[in-house]
DNA sequence: TAACGGCCTGAATCATCAC
DNA sequence: AGTGATGATTCAGGCCGTT
């Protein structure tokens, strides 16, 4: 085997044991079934794995604004058909599961394109699932035309090597920490990566299109390995899961095809500070009051259909619709801007605005968004 | 087909048209797949599903010689199990998608233990997804034993028929209306089914073990149906589709094998009250209006052939022609084409591009479409 | 300096009607 | 059925230049 020339050497610091083999915290250059087959089984501790999505595009999408939207349209996401895609899928996941230690588990990320796919071909290979785990983004792309719902979140597979692998690596109590000391959920909140945390390119275009946050590799890692424990990414890319494993104080290897993703790679973990141990602590994420829209009132039975809503003064009544709108004089909308029209505003904030008559006295709607708050406490978004 | 031994038939207001299907508003007993080959095709507008997915449950899994599937301890086992899930899955999905009208949309809804191999298999039948939606549970269940992330969400698929079917029902401005008039996304939070709702027997145990809150139903109704629509639920268990298609103005068909599920649904339907047509109805944008050519804004007096249209910014005049066109730089055309031609773009739209001048200030001339409409409404063709 | 506003961008399976 | 014209549609956040 070549090594020389095609894996690239990384000097970090968590293996200086002799016996660490030499694919350690490298980045192997190739395609990952070859190469992951010439790697000795049951080696590695955790794999993450970000898989092309098969998204299946069409024509150009453009925003209201008629600006062009930036698809992803690189090769490494053709497939010709669905068939195409599974075997490719069983093919990369049955050598990353020779991979894997027998207490291992293996974290794939995807889309509602592939996700599906990804996890029958899981089970059916006999991996052992675990949970699945929705990060939900805080930032995510509208639907520009309006005829979906906004595409907020991607799924992750969490699974073991098989059903009988009881042994597995999870952090319960350090996640129940970070979590206000409340079980750590599968639905977890972050920003997409953008700002300095993304990279660019001399130009200023972003290197590879679809770079994942660290604040996610984060979480993964912590949650699901211990330090020192060796991490398999076989789609590297520019090297996310390489940079947080570093840091956390965990081993890598990376398997990429592309020589830019590897350059920009080896630059980005060599820039890497580990962290000591002690301070190897996940931050939670901001979290601001959950927003309600005004229709989870109706469906929460607070406010019912066909009830009145007054102002404070009486002087106005709209009458509140299934679907959470309100309608005044014909017309049918959000409670702010209903609020607005009979004040012939430009704007107004509906919660405040509003008020529901209850036993001869008017209560302001804001009172009942605020029961339903509570009662999401459980929920934290 | 004996119906009268197999249908119930439930008093509800929806359809009172002599046209009716016999089978509208009706539980139907016996297997899914059976029943569903026996109704018409392409006769349903939306599918809610909610199937099994414990491989022990029902008698839908066992093995082609009638033999149980046993626990799932070995390899074999589980590969037979999720060959004979498949299958199932399949024959279900098939008979439903014969059910549904060519413009109509299917929701499934499933954990992960299920529905990758759902969201797969409707896949390679053709469906096309246009969303998976995450329900966030409020409530969940505790992970007890402290090894896995607390399993805090279900997952819906939302599908279309086909991937050229573009004009399914889906209530973009009603959703965005009741979100707080940002658009609705993929990510929803409601409590589990409890309380009240929840449905018990005499000794105070619950009737269903998965019973779904009609908060959630209520959502995926609003969205995705129009009043007077029919959605079939082949897995209907106590009957929250049912419930919350009459409460909301559509109509039903359930399928249901338990005699003890189909005693509950029909007493729990036969008690819902539906809501008045007026507070049903939707909220509309845009879409939904009338097109109006901008030759009317001209033939109407409100704008007069020569007269001058600017954008917003005066970076750009054009003048207005008889024949509802506008001439710029020796060329006439369309608002939008105009527009589209004098930024460079590939398309505009000119309602919201052009302004006209009315006493030094500039309104735009979706403003006097605005006015067209009204007059149009006063006086209905 | 801080605040504000304009601009840009992100894994996207993103029309419909008349002729 | 195919073609061409119409015209509907966006949220959060980072960055940068101006006030």
């Amino acid at each position: 085997m070549s090594k020389l020339q095609t894996v690239r050497r990384l000097p970090v610091e968590q293996d200086r044991s002799p016996v660490a083999p030499e694919w350690l915290n490298t980045i192997i250059k190739g395609d990952c079934v070859s190469r992951m087959a010439a790697l000795p089984e049951k080696s590695v501790d955790a794999i993450f794995a970000d898989p092309p999505y098969n998204l299946q595009l069409g024509g150009d999408l453009h925003r209201p604004d008629q600006s062009k939207v930036d698809a992803v349209d690189d090769a490494w996401d053709q497939f010709e058909s669905f068939a195409a895609y599974d075997a490719f899928t069983r093919a990369w996941l049955l050598a990353a599961r020779r991979l894997l230690k027998p207490n291992g588990t293996i974290w794939v990320i995807g889309s509602y394109h592939n996700i599906f796919r990804v996890g029958a071909i899981m089970q059916d290979l006999g991996f052992w699932i675990l949970n699945d785990v929705v990060w939900r983004k805080t930032n995510p792309m509208p639907n520009f035309r309006g005829r979906r719902f906004q595409n907020a979140h991607e799924t992750m597979i969490w699974a073991s090597k098989s059903a009988d692998a009881k042994a597995y690596t999870f952090n319960y109590d350090a996640m129940k920490a970070a979590n206000d000391d409340t079980q750590m959920r599968s639905d977890w909140l972050f920003p997409i990566c953008s700002g300095g945390e993304r990279l660019k390119d001399g130009e200023g275009q972003k290197v590879h299109p679809t770079q994942k946050p660290e604040a996610l590799l984060a979480r993964v890692v912590m949650s699901s390995t211990r330090p020192g424990d060796t991490i398999l990414d076989p789609f590297f890319g520019t090297g996310t899961t390489g940079a947080v494993a570093k840091r956390l104080g965990r081993n890598f290897v990376g398997i990429e095809r592309q020589d830019d993703y590897i350059e920009a790679a080896t630059d980005r973990i060599l820039s890497v500070e580990p962290l000591d141990a002690d301070v190897l602590r996940i931050s939670a994420g901001k979290r601001a009051e959950p927003r309600v829209p005004f229709a989870t009132l109706v469906e929460a039975g607070l406010v019912a259909p066909g009830a009145e809503l007054t102002d404070a003064k009486g002087r106005w009544q709209a009458s509140v619709r299934a679907d959470g709108t309100i309608a005044f004089g014909g017309e049918a909308a959000s409670i702010h801007r209903i609020g607005a029209k009979v004040q012939g505003l430009e704007a107004c904030n509906g919660w405040t605005f509003w008020h529901v008559r209850e036993n001869g006295r008017l209560r302001v709607i804001d009172e009942l968004r605020q029961i339903v708050r509570d009662q999401m406490a459980a929920a934290p978004a």
